[in-house]
DNA sequence: GCTGAAGTGGGGTGCCCCTCCGTATCGTAG
DNA sequence: CTACGATACGGAGGGGCACCCCACTTCAGC
């Protein structure tokens, strides 16, 4: 890649990172060239869809949340390990504007982000489950798809709501004792 | 109302319904307004913005999802019915596209829809928490909340996934043995 | 420096939401 | 049955959007 195209992804990748958080996932794309300072047309080469780009300005953020993921494999409670993992994923998603959204947008799941998010907490699922303290038919992409629509269902109402009912959601309804 | 004016209104909530269900809930209202035979103009006289065209449209389905709440209170297993309302409500909103989108769109849960829902629930929730079978920290609009977001996480997916979800996210996802 | 390839961005297209305002239609009072 | 005021209509147009085309500029190796 020429340094130009190089220097002008990244600006437009800044500039997407900063619209988005001050619009939401549907910031207008002419407005995020103009504040790279680029052409509408540069911005379409380098990111021929909105999901390409939201993709881009997420993949940083992601790539963190799945290092704390390894992190937390280390532990001894596989369980509390999981379960704070999945609490974190839920905090960045909520307080990360649009991202739930990408995540879920789209007739196709298999987005990059998705990926790496379940491949990096299959780990921590797997000696949860192996530990006994999850049920066998539960997947990684079932616990990541609840994540990210809570997020998105609370991303109105503040991250106390989003934990709240991520913890509901994770418990069950039914009370502690029966 | 004048009687034509009844007429357009009735055509445009018609046509409203089959490009939703053909498009999703962000269906183009000059299509809408194009295939009910009236100008964009009537159609922004009648609805000032999509969502209040959007809860027009699914105000008769949601009604009725209202009234099997009422029938089900007459049951007399509480809880049961409660998880099968919420069943009934999951299986409603994903086959509706976009009812999930328009449900939990905007900074403002108070649409007509959410109210009408969580206030019919009410009494489902109420007999199982009395009965000792839900946590008390429970509320209607959490259950909404979360089979909404279920259904919309779930729209690309199926049926069966958002009841697969869902009954994950009512039980929680610990064995049931510990 | 020269040159071909790679990259750029202004302008154009088509669609969108929404509004204005002259016109047509309705319901009623006479 | 007619005339009239109120109501509703819709074509036209403004402003914005995503996306594409193509004449032009910039880069990097010779």
């Amino acid at each position: 890649m020429r340094a130009d195209a190089q220097r002008n992804y990244d600006r437009i990748v800044t500039a997407a990172a900063d619209a988005i958080a001050h619009d939401g996932a549907d910031a207008s794309l002419e407005d995020i060239a103009r504040r790279a300072g680029v052409g509408s047309a540069t911005l379409h080469r380098h990111f021929p869809n909105r999901a390409a780009l939201l993709e881009a300005v997420f993949h940083e953020r992601i790539e963190n949340v799945c290092g704390r993921a390894r992190e937390l494999t280390a532990g001894d409670d596989p369980y509390a390990a999981l379960l704070a993992w999945l609490r974190e994923l839920g905090a960045y998603v909520t307080t990360t504007r649009g991202l739930a959204a990408s995540l879920l947008d789209g007739p196709h799941h298999s987005d990059a982000c998705t990926v790496m998010l379940t491949s990096a907490g299959e780990e921590l699922l797997l000696r949860a489950a192996a530990a006994g303290k999850v049920r066998a038919d539960v997947s990684m992409t079932d616990l990541v798809t609840l994540v990210n629509a809570i997020s998105l269902a609370t991303e109105h109402s503040g991250p106390g709501e989003t934990q709240r009912l991520l913890a509901l959601a994770l418990e069950g309804i039914t009370p502690p004792g029966a």
